[in-house]
DNA sequence: AGTTGTGTTGAT
DNA sequence: TCAACACAACTG
């Protein structure tokens, strides 16, 4: 695969992905467990609490807490799963059931802390034979890529599917063992790997502006970044109407870049849309600078993303930021000519980047 | 326009 | 570490 194609991580779609979840209709699909009596409507910071007893409508601000550990509520009557670790808090994923989202808290905490962490609901037992499955799965995979499949909903497959292979390949006498560990292959070794430059595009006012998008232009994109075809009727008139894929693009610093890669039927192009803003907002990049995707020419295939600042005419690649690591910090000098209003901002974001990026990339890079 | 999940802050 | 709250960023 050229690319890491990993379905969307929004729980609107995962809910598609989901076999048999109903779409979400709103707050009032389902009478929640009797101990939680009221229910939200609307959506919103203030939302109407509807009183099941008495059918009395109060105004309420505030969101119904949760009884389970690592689980928020959300303005719409969902909830929401989060856990935290160094400080930060990772986000699991949003849940129609409340109870979905503490399990995924539940799996996440396993995960992260082991087998003795705290949780909502009791510890899967152990395996006769004094294996655990379970465990095994998911220390055979990253947190990251456990946060993944929590956040789309597909770890319970994930790990039936794991439990299949790994009896399948006994049969075969051929261990299955841990699946793609989520490499970004960057290994900080400051070796530049042999890349192609795929294609280069100048971005445009709308590209960095408030869109939050890129288009990547058409021959560009069905050449270098085909989407997968799409399973459903309509596949005959669209290029490629899915809702997507996430592609990891690594930058210049080793640093990795997600972004939702998909294409928009009502301008008919294909854009990189969630992430993007982050990444102009992070390189400061103006229109008229350019972005550069590249492709690792090894079995990895890795994709790269690059850019160019404009000057004048001429697109330059400001040179790589040096940084030295002291005490544990990194520090380093701003290379830029920032210039007017913007100057003092973007020294600012650029000391995040020196400093491991912003919070959630953060993150990201420590699972 | 509706929803997600991040920024932030105060508490434990 | 944790959850509450507000709301910017997302989606298509």
């Amino acid at each position: 695969m050229e690319y890491s194609c990993i379905d969307d991580t929004t729980s609107t779609t995962s809910e598609s992905l989901s076999t048999s979840t109903p779409s979400p209709k709103k707050t009032t699909e389902k009478l929640s467990p009797p101990a939680m009596r009221l229910y939200r409507m609307g959506s919103g910071g203030s939302s109407v609490v509807l009183d099941s007893d008495n059918g009395v409508e109060t105004e309420s601000r505030k969101l119904p807490s949760s009884k389970f550990k690592g689980v928020v509520p959300q303005p719409n009557g969902r909830w929401g799963a989060q856990i935290y670790e160094k400080h930060q808090r990772v986000w699991l994923g949003t849940f129609n059931e409340e109870e979905e989202a503490a399990s995924s808290y539940d799996i996440a905490a396993r995960r992260f802390r082991g087998r003795d962490a705290v949780t909502n609901f009791k510890t899967p037992a152990i395996d006769n034979d004094g294996d655990d499955a379970e465990s095994a799965f998911l220390e055979s995979h990253s947190k990251a890529e456990i946060v993944d499949m929590l956040r789309k909903h597909t770890y319970a497959d994930e790990l039936q599917q794991s439990k299949r292979r790994f009896l399948d390949g006994n049969g075969n006498g051929k261990r299955c063992e841990s699946t793609t560990i989520m490499t970004s292959p960057h290994g900080n070794d400051g070796v530049l790997r042999p890349r192609e430059v795929l294609f280069e595009k100048t971005v445009t006012p709308s590209d960095v502006g408030k869109l939050n998008r890129l288009v990547i232009p058409k021959q560009h994109a069905e050449k270098h970044f085909p989407l997968p075809a799409m399973t459903t009727a309509t596949a005959t008139t669209n290029p490629s109407p899915t809702k997507g894929v996430l592609i990891n693009l690594e930058d210049r610093a080793g640093k990795v870049w997600r972004f939702r890669y998909s294409y928009w039927n009502s301008s008919q192009s294909y854009v990189l849309t969630k992430g993007w803003s982050r990444f102009v907002k992070e390189k400061n990049l103006r229109a008229g600078d350019a972005v550069c995707f590249e492709r690792s020419t090894g079995p990895d295939r890795q994709l790269y993303i690059d850019w160019k600042v404009r000057s004048g005419t001429e697109l330059i690649s400001t040179p790589v930021q040096t940084v030295v690591r002291l005490f544990g910090v990194n520090i380093f000098k701003p290379n830029d000519v920032a210039g007017e209003c913007g100057g003092k901002k973007r020294s600012r974001e650029v000391d995040l980047f020196a400093l491991g990026c912003s919070k959630k990339q953060a993150i990201i890079n420590a699972l």
